[in-house]
DNA sequence: GCCAACGTTGGC
DNA sequence: GCCAACGTTGGC
């Protein structure tokens, strides 16, 4: 099993909006980043997910959801209504992949920005570094632990 | 809303 | 293949 974190504007796609869709799950599409797409095709059914609630009032963690449909074409990809279509992929070489992820569950509070970046831990990963746009991010398991620590 | 940092595009 | 210009991300 892996961890990763994926984040997220809480207007568009917030923690309770997943907890919401219950067991059936929410499709996480909209990626437009190569290298964040190839972490997406790199997660398996079960991967636990850190939430991330990015560009908001308290930006940290805010709760954890599991993988439940491994990477597929993601259909907005080929919307011209949508803010995500992309008129240069193409059926024959989809660009864009979506996962499901399902509701684990919420945390008590948010751990901030301010409190990752104070784990020695997580020292060296892209969240915590600046200027990083990485929008899915993995988690060694040893990060994921020591996030886990702080909720307690 | 500002703006630094980053990824992508496209002319050459 | 270089790199300037541009658009986007995301913390503050």
């Amino acid at each position: 099993m892996k961890y990763w974190l994926v984040k997220t504007e809480p207007d568009e796609c917030s923690i309770d909006d997943i907890g919401k869709a219950g067991d059936k799950g929410m499709v996480w599409d909209g990626v437009r980043n190569y290298q964040a797409r190839n972490f997406l095709r790199d997660m398996n059914v079960g991967d636990h997910v850190f939430i991330y609630h990015s560009s908001c009032a308290k930006v940290g963690i805010v709760g954890l959801a599991e993988v439940i449909e491994e990477a597929f074409v993601d259909p907005l990809q080929f919307e011209p209504n949508s803010p995500y279509f992309d008129a240069k992929s193409t059926h024959e070489a989809p660009r864009w992949s979506a996962i499901k992820l399902r509701f684990i569950r919420k945390f008590s509070g948010v751990l901030t920005l301010q409190q990752l970046k104070q784990l020695p831990t997580l020292a060296d990963n892209p969240l915590v570094q600046k200027g990083s746009r990485l929008s899915v991010v993995p988690f060694a398991k040893a990060e994921y632990q020591a996030v886990l620590k702080q909720l307690t």
